[in-house]
DNA sequence: ACTAAATAATTCTAGTTAGAACTATATGGA
DNA sequence: TCCATATAGTTCTAACTAGAATTATTTAGT
């Protein structure tokens, strides 16, 4: 009776993610930056700037959360809320100098860090791993329907 | 240049995670419970206790974090701290009856609040990528060495 | 027996989390 | 125009998070 054959997806997915916050967070603790701040500034650098609905939908950061962390690169000089569009309601997110000198020096470097440990699988494996956590990914969403925002990005 | 052929992998593992916690999150609130005091839940149900370093390891919760979701399950009755091995430093927790009958409650229901998602996907899909998974686990805690504990479980 | 190092659990700090409630602004009817 | 509804962002609460420091106890070396 494989009452089960799902657990050890939810075991390993619940591990995998885990193991990558680990290894993610060590060197990125290194910058002075939390997950979610490196986060921010990972997804802001290169662009001119989004809405924090925008940035939210980009980085897994929900709503309420992300009022804190702005306040804390804002802080720092690393980002900038500016009153831009014709929308009164809403803001745009940018970096500063400041903040994309530190995305420009630190980006790729935490991709080399974190390059060793993908190179280790080939890249069909990569691949294949992507494929598969995007059909599971849609598989869970199905079943979870509209929890903040439409689901289809 | 390929420089990034891991970065959707990174993508799909967080979105995939997020998505799960999400689907599983909604049914365990409605127990009204956490996802860490179901995880204890769930792990000590069915055994005569363990000791809190063996539920860390088992449920993925932190030593620093565990003590606090065991005071608030303990509150409820549902858990237990015992003295009783050789050993005066270590504790053991197991279920109260109350908590024993909260598994038996919860636990199938929870399997089945899941399983319509993970019906989407065929067998050897999900094996496919649990398989992947803990593949990936592994080169990930290869390059993030002994973080508190030693990672050979 | 005695000290040094290891271990079990707790405590502490700053930050993140989801969800719900709130304020301000915008939009689409009647 | 006025009102209902939707949206953008903030605030609030309870809980979780990693990591470091702390206390108590055990183990190992001398």
């Amino acid at each position: 009776m494989p009452r089960t054959t799902f657990l050890p997806v939810v075991r390993e997915l619940a591990r995998c993610y885990q193991a990558f916050e680990r290894l993610s967070g060590r060197h990125i603790r290194q910058l002075g930056l939390t997950a979610g701040q490196f986060d921010v500034i990972a997804t802001l650098g290169g662009t001119d700037g989004m809405s924090c609905r925008e940035l939210g939908d980009a980085t897994l950061i929900t709503k309420g959360t992300l009022t804190g962390v702005l306040d804390r690169l804002a802080e720092r000089g690393l980002i900038e809320r500016c009153a831009c569009s014709g929308d009164r309601r809403s803001i745009t997110v940018r970096l500063t100098p400041a903040g994309q000198a530190l995305f420009d020096n630190s980006f790729d470097a935490h991709l080399a860090h974190l390059k060793p440990a993908f190179d280790q699988l080939a890249p069909d494996e990569l691949a294949e791993t992507a494929a598969l956590l995007a059909r599971l990914r849609e598989a869970l969403e199905n079943e979870a329907p509209d929890c903040c925002e439409i689901q289809n990005n």
